[in-house]
DNA sequence: GCTTGTCAATACGCTTGCGTATGGTGATTT
DNA sequence: AAATCACCATACGCAAGCGTATTGACAAGC
C-alpha cells in the first residue's frame, strides 16, 4: 500500500485510479474514497484525476463495474471447475481465502454499505448471481426448486452475516481450526446428504 | 418525523437529543448523525447541543448506550415470556416486527456500519447476547454445547444476512406470505425437531 | 522547430461540518 | 429588584472535500 504504482513513465491511466479506489474500498470502506486523499495516496494531485474522470461518482461507478466483472469471472472459474455440487457448495464457504484477496475484501466492504446508492445495485446483482448459483447446486442435490431457492437464500444470508461477525472478531477467521469446526457444522446443517 | 418534540416549554433535554439521534440513525444510518443537521431537524440550533453534550462523539456514545439498554429489555421481555425453546427460536426470527420499530431499525442501521469505531463494541455486545440466548435455546432442545454454539452463530449470521437482503429488496419483508414460506424453511432447516 | 495532445500541479471558490465564544432571554432564586 | 441559572441564537475560525480554471511539462507528430 501507499505505492506510487505508476506504470512506466509515471503517467497514470483511468485504470490505475480504479485500482486505487478499489484498494481503498477494501481497506477503509466506500466512504473513504475521496478524490484528494486518494490522489495523495497515489503520490499525485487531483489535477490528474479530473482529467480521467468527470467526478467522484464516475470513479466509483467504474470501479465497482470493474469489480463486478472480476467477481463474476472468479465465481465462474471456481464453480465451473468442480462437478460435484456438494463440493461446490463447500467451496462457496471457503471461497474467501481462495480468490484474489482484494476482490474479496472489496466485497466485504460493499456488504457493509448496502444502503449506499452506488453500491446497492452492485450488491443486488452479486446477491442475485450467487443465490442463483447456490440454488442450482441445491437442485442438483435433489431438492425441489422452491426449497432450493429458500436454502440458497438462507445460505447466502448466513455467509454475509458471518462476514460481519468476522469483522467484529466475534467469529474465527478461515484457516483456523475453529473455523473448520464451524464450517463442518454449517455443512452438516445446510447441505443435504445425498 | 420532523417534529419539534419539545417537552412543554420548548426546552430540550439531553434525552431528546439522544432520541433524535437514534431516529436519524434508524432512517439514514450512523454517518448521517451530524450536529448541525440534527439541530435543524429538531428545529433548533447547535447552540443548544453543545450545552448538553461536549461533542458529537458523546452524543453517539450515549445514544447507543441508551439503545443498548432498550434492546436488552426488549429481548429479555420477549425471551422470558415463552417457555418452549422452539417457540422462542421462531419468535427470534419474527422479532423484527414485534418489538418497537425504532429500536429494530437502529439495529439494522448499526449492522451496516460494523466497522465504525463507536458501533463496533455495541454490535459486538449485541451479537454476544443474542447468540448466547440462541445457544441456550438450542441446548434446551437437546443439542450438545458445542453444536448449540455453532448453530447459534449460524442462526444469528443468517438473521443478520437476511436483514441486508431485505435492505436491497432481494428478500420479502415480514408479514408477507413469501416471508412466511421462507421462515418455515428456515425453521425446518435450523431448528432440530424434538 | 513548432504545434498539438496528454497528463499533472497549483490555486481558487464553494459547501458541510466541527467546535468555540459570546451574548441573549426567560424563569428561578435570593 | 437583582442576580443566577438553564437553555438557546449567532457569529466565528478551522478543516476536509468537491469541482473548476489556469498554467506547466513533456512527448509525438507535422
Amino acid at each position: 500500500m501507499a505505492n506510487p504504482e505508476k506504470t512506466e513513465k509515471g503517467k497514470l491511466t483511468a485504470s490505475d485510479w480504479e485500482r486505487g479506489a478499489l484498494e481503498l474500498i477494501a481497506e477503509q470502506g466506500i466512504n473513504a474514497v475521496a478524490v484528494e486523499s486518494l490522489a495523495r495516496r497515489m503520490g499525485i494531485t487531483k489535477g490528474s484525476f479530473y482529467w480521467h474522470f468527470p467526478n467522484r461518482q464516475a470513479l466509483i461507478e467504474q470501479s465497482l463495474l470493474r469489480w463486478l466483472e472480476h467477481d463474476e469471472r472468479n465465481l465462474q472459474l471456481l464453480m465451473d471447475a468442480i462437478e460435484d455440487p456438494r463440493e461446490r457448495l463447500i467451496l462457496f464457504f471457503r471461497r474467501s481465502t481462495q480468490v484474489h484477496k482484494l476482490t474479496h475484501d472489496v466485497y466485504t466492504a460493499l456488504c457493509f454499505a448496502p444502503d449506499h446508492p452506488l453500491v446497492e445495485p452492485v450488491l443486488a446483482a452479486v446477491a442475485e448471481r450467487r443465490t442463483s448459483y447456490l440454488a442450482n447446486a441445491f437442485c442438483e442435490l435433489g431438492m425441489d426448486t422452491e426449497s432450493a431457492n429458500f436454502r440458497a437464500r438462507l445460505t447466502y444470508a448466513a455467509y454475509v452475516g458471518y462476514l460481519q461477525l468476522m469483522q467484529q472478531e466475534q467469529a474465527p477467521v478461515p484457516e483456523s481450526p475453529e473455523f473448520e469446526a464451524y464450517l463442518e457444522h454449517v455443512i452438516k446443517t445446510l447441505i443435504p446428504t445425498v
